[in-house]
RNA sequence: GAGGGCGUAGCGAAGCUGGUUAUCGCGACGGCCUGUCACGCCGUAGAUCGCGGGUUCGAGUCCCGUCGCUCUCGCCA
């Protein structure tokens, strides 16, 4: 322990300025970038707070230059040397650190680098499964250093916001008993119980509940939940959540806390300014007017109910859907520079609206005066002022219908519309447009099932008026529930919850699980609820989809520092993986490995 | 469970209706270079064109199968 081990720095690669010249400084970080120029060579040094450039000049001594040249990309070193001014006409305006460089006295060379596997800061361009094999280099690209930086800052500042409210931050477990509803579990296998399973939380959702009965009236948690899904861009296996719950709060109190919340740390962060309240839209005016239930409020575009006009026009395709008690909905398509309304255009919006179940997208051509062509607009003579006028439509417009049975696939189907007319119409204005979606249906009817399930989850309140018909008719029973949009995508869900059990084992009831059944799962939460839960309530902000939407990203791996990939697997640590039979004889398991296909 | 896209050197890409030795940039390696900052210049190495089969005189290119990655539907209270 006597020698040194290195020369440890005495300040960062971010951090000097023309105030250091003439200091003497030990910097310690990456070979960024190497210029070699014989005897004169310049290295950018690199670490988490910036760059600066180092000079080892043609009066070096012989070592020094043998090191120098010594170096490669990605070299962790340390340089002792002097702060000097650049020359005027050197200085460079785009660093931070541009006014100076550090001519070096002494390179240390602390450790080498294998030639890189792929260029760092070309990061996006790199194939993803690539980047995540060798993550550690891509975490060193300027990218994911910001982006992660962003995330800390974003938690950090949740933490302090919601403290100086009074809020504890409590620890719930992860090893939890499996819960029958939702998503699919993950599970760990008990070694001292075979045959008994824990479950990973879907979300700290019961645990949080008994918090509150718990008498801590104000919790909240930065929480890792895992469901059992398949994966897209926004989600993954494992995410993190912002859980948060209250007593004694009824919904405005929810939604107005998390617009604060939001306000500050958004100005804090990223000096942004939201609105002191976020827009409201209940579920039904969502779907009726964006056909979604997250829709992208950056651009209007809204949709049409066109069930009347379809019964009055003569196209027999929609008579008949309006008629077997289906839906026609439209959106009139802007007249926009540099876009032509052309077969191929209109054809790719019916793919996207296809995917979503419609049979076919209709069109009609807005001209001058009212005039229609193309498409289904010979069915709709007689009609053209009607339709011009409902859908406030001008001349060069390109009107667009969807015809469904189901009302969700006729809406969603149109709303995959709009969301691609946002794109290519290039609508999307820039910031972030926050709105609350509400009064949320309590049930749905689940097909394959023959039965009611919750639309959430069971433990949402339903609304004070649906009380006498949850059982007679659960369909139109709406809840106190809320989910909080960000630029199309669903970033909080919440609810205010219910503290009685006679109304908690009647929903259960409803959602097909008997007495018996809710008390072996749920037994634990409805004999809490015997010794005087208080009312209460909370949301829960996803962090990786709010810090994506941040980040202008479209993938939460770009906000995690450790992703998995779309087939749940790890590539750098090459998970998930198989057991030793040792381990599996300790927890009593035998794989049961499905057989090969024919 | 289903559909779309992609797979060519370490990385990113080009390669047209099949036709000599498969190009280009970055990177690697060697050399030159006193003011660069994506330094520049000269040179060298590096590719079973994901894998298997088929059609053809001839396949990176066409066909079939398969694997991997990716986006999406289903799924995700």
């Amino acid at each position: 322990m006597a020698e040194e081990l290195f020369s440890q720095r005495t300040t960062t690669c971010g951090a000097l300025n023309k105030d250091d010249n003439n200091k003497k400084v030990v910097l310690n970080g990456w070979v960024h970038r190497d210029r070699n120029h014989g005897s004169l060579h310049f290295i950018n040094l690199r670490d988490r707070y910036g760059i600066t450039q180092v000079v080892v000049d043609d009066d070096a001594s012989p070592e020094l230059q043998g090191t120098a040249n010594e170096l490669r990309m990605e070299f962790c070193i340390a340089v002792t040397g002097i702060v000097r001014l650049r020359p005027d006409s050197m200085v460079n305006a785009d660093m931070a650190t541009g006014e100076i460089e550090v001519k070096a006295e002494k390179i240390e060379i602390l450790s080498r680098c294998a030639p890189l596997p792929f260029q760092l800061d070309d990061g996006l361009e790199t194939r993803e499964d690539l980047r995540l094999k060798y993550r550690y280099l891509d975490l060193r690209s300027q990218g994911m250093q910001k982006r992660l930086k962003l995330r800390h800052d974003f938690i950090f500042s949740i933490r302090k916001y919601l403290s100086g409210k009074d809020f504890y931050e409590i620890e719930t477990p992860t090893l939890i008993k499996s819960t029958p509803e939702g998503a699919r579990d993950f599970v760990v296998p008990s070694r001292l119980y075979p045959g008994k399973f824990y479950a990973l939380p879907q979300s700290p959702q019961l645990f949080k509940q008994i918090l509150m009965v718990g008498g801590f009236d104000k919790y909240f948690q930065i929480a890792r939940c895992y469901r059992d899904e398949d994966a897209r861009g926004d989600r993954q296996l494992e995410f993190t959540q912002l859980d948060l719950e209250m007593s004694f709060v009824k919904r405005d109190d929810v939604l107005s806390l998390m617009e604060d919340m939001f306000g500050h740390v958004f100005k804090e962060v990223m000096d942004v300014d939201l609105p002191v309240r976020f827009r409201r839209l209940t579920y039904a005016d969502s779907m009726n007017t964006y056909g979604c239930d997250k829709p992208d409020l950056r651009f209007d575009l809204p949709l049409s109910d066109m069930n009347e006009l379809a019964q009055k026009s003569s196209f027999k395709t929609f008579k008949d859907i309006v008629s077997a008690g289906g839906y026609v909905k439209a959106l009139c398509a802007p007249k926009t520079e540099g876009v032509e309304f052309s077969r191929k255009f209109i054809t790719e919006l019916e793919d996207a609206a296809k995917i979503y179940g419609a049979k076919g997208l209709a069109w009609i051509k807005v001209g001058a005066e009212n005039a229609l062509s193309g498409g289904v607009s010979k069915f709709f003579a007689g009609l053209e002022e009607e339709l011009v006028s409902k859908l406030e439509a001008n001349e060069g417009d390109l009107i667009l219908f969807v015809a469904h049975e189901n009302w969700k696939r006729c809406c969603a189907s149109l709303s995959a519309v709009r969301s691609k007319l946002g794109k290519d119409l290039k609508l999307i204005r820039k910031g972030f447009e926050f709105c609350w979606i509400i009064d949320f249906p309590l049930f749905e009817y689940n097909e394959t099932g023959g039965h009611w399930e919750a639309a959430h989850h069971m433990f949402s309140m339903p609304q004070s008026q649906y009380l006498d018909t949850l059982e007679s008719d659960p369909g139109s029973v709406k809840g106190d529930l809320y989910d909080l949009v960000l630029n199309g995508y669903e970033v909080a869900s919440g609810s205010i919850r219910i503290h009685d059990v006679e109304l908690q084992k009647r929903i259960f009831r409803i959602c097909n699980f008997d007495d018996e059944t809710a008390e072996d799962r749920f037994g634990f939460l409805l004999n809490a609820f015997r010794y005087g839960p208080p009312p209460h309530g909370g949301i829960a902000p996803g962090i990786d989809r709010m810090v994506m939407i941040m980040c202008e990203e479209t993938s939460i791996h770009e906000v995690i520092a450790f992703p998995k990939n779309t087939a749940g697997i790890s590539p750098m640590d090459d998970s998930p993986s198989f057991l030793d039979q040792e381990q599996l004889d300790d927890l009593h398991l035998t794989i049961n490995y499905p057989k090969p296909k024919e």
